[in-house]
DNA sequence: TGCGTCGAATTGTCATACAAATCATAACGT
DNA sequence: ACGTTATGATTTGTATGACAATTCGACGCA
């Protein structure tokens, strides 16, 4: 189930659409101004006019261009294209510089993740508590295993934000999933573990119990030291985590 | 041609994209179920495949449907299509409980404006602050006319979001327009407007001379007073939901 | 029973043709 | 000379038909 190469690789329009929204958030193609036409893009790319419409057609869905008979299709202006979407959120981190996208991904998560939190205290049903204590298992079995503390995590906090039961928190809950996921292969957070633990067990009890302003306080708390760790991280001092998604910019 | 009643999207593909798009959402094809084949759409719409086709990579771009092989084109996990999508959310408006919405939307603008109140106070440049006051002057002048002051109100909020110089921040911003343009179609002004011009002065004010925590405070008071006048939207008296609909917009 | 093979169904891609929209330009009338 | 209208050209939109790729299911065979 857990397949994201499927969307890249096959599909030949996915892969053409890919190359264009790429080009359009690169800047290749300036806001405002109109990219090649259907015709150009099938002779550069050596694909059929079907395939570049419906790439098209995806970057449409997403915002990033419009098309007008004649005039061609136009880009739009970064506002109007919709950041939260998985592609879009894709090609921003493989051009992003790393540590302003973690710092502005962190300013939006520092207002979300206590609200979220405590909504979770509030309205959470028993299959979220089910799932919460499950994802914390897993952390807690995670042991030296760096990949599954992080996949654990990253599901525990997935099960915060749908326990809000608000359709509206969950894609900032995957925003967070992506880009976290995307930015780091292995985290190296090893000697901070225990005290993360101890924090994830506190803001889990805070929601099973359902008190809100104790769910608020732990998941502050938690995002406090994170915020420290990913600024350790930052440092050239300690391990570095493999940036591979910050050259692609170059 | 079957549906006349849009008038909106010209483009044929987008008609059929939004009424396969609702159908999802209204649950008519269940998650992990299979929807009719192109060919069927075909017959059942009147259109040719084309259109059917590219309104399906529509969908398939907002996550909502994933297309295989042989296997056909499946209804994607709600938690997996791509909430923020204005189309998606649009109808996910028409479909939904006004109420339980405004409810949800108010729980993530509470968490979410203050915040960006205070990034908009540090980190705002100076085209922000230009477009702010410009926003705010036509809020001014908007007098008697509501749907100016509608209008301003929102470009007014969208102001502040795009001054966080975070793109992050940026589809929440519309997330709320979005809701409350489709929501409301034009709204009655309510006495309690001598007020939100206050509130918003006070925020472009502490936005304006860089104050953070002013513009935070400025926010919540500013959130609290609009959110307590939805309470009133949601007595089960009869009233109007238009009543209030331009203080929603705050 | 277990296995491979083949066929059918469905999406994926291609090619072509024409329709619709719209901009540029030329022709026309006043 | 100026504005208006007709015409044409260009680009996207839609339709249609064909074939490829993939995969499920059923049949036949050992």
């Amino acid at each position: 189930m857990t397949n994201r190469n499927w969307a890249d690789s096959f599909k030949l329009h996915l892969r053409v659409g890919d190359q264009i929204g790429l080009a359009i958030m690169r800047g290749e193609f300036a806001p405002g101004s109109i990219l090649p036409t259907e015709a150009q893009f099938c002779q550069t790319l050596g694909v059929s006019r079907t395939a570049v419409r419906e790439a098209v057609r995806g970057l449409i869905a997403k915002g990033l261009v419009e098309a007008r008979s004649k005039l061609g299709t136009r880009v739009r202006a970064p506002e109007d294209w919709n950041q939260m979407d998985p592609d879009v959120l894709k090609w921003r981190i493989q051009l992003a510089d790393t540590s302003t996208y973690l710092e502005k991904m962190f300013q939006l998560r520092n207002a979300v993740e206590p609200a979220a939190a405590e909504n979770a205290a509030m309205y959470a049903r028993e299959v979220d508590h089910d799932r919460l204590s499950e994802a914390f298992g897993l952390m807690e079995a995670a042991g030296d295993d760096n990949a599954a503390w992080v996949e654990a995590d990253l599901a525990f906090h997935k099960c915060i934000y749908i326990a809000t039961r608000n359709e509206f928190f969950w894609p900032i809950g995957q925003l967070f999933e992506i880009g976290l996921r995307e930015m780091f292969s292995i985290a190296a957070l090893g000697q901070h573990r225990p005290r993360a633990l101890e924090e994830h067990r506190d803001l889990r009890d805070a929601i099973l119990r359902k008190d809100p302003a104790a769910a608020r306080e732990a998941a502050q708390v938690m995002l406090g030291n994170a915020r420290t760790d990913i600024d350790i991280i930052r440092e050239p001092t300690g391990t570095k985590p493999k940036r591979s998604a910050d050259r692609a910019g170059e």
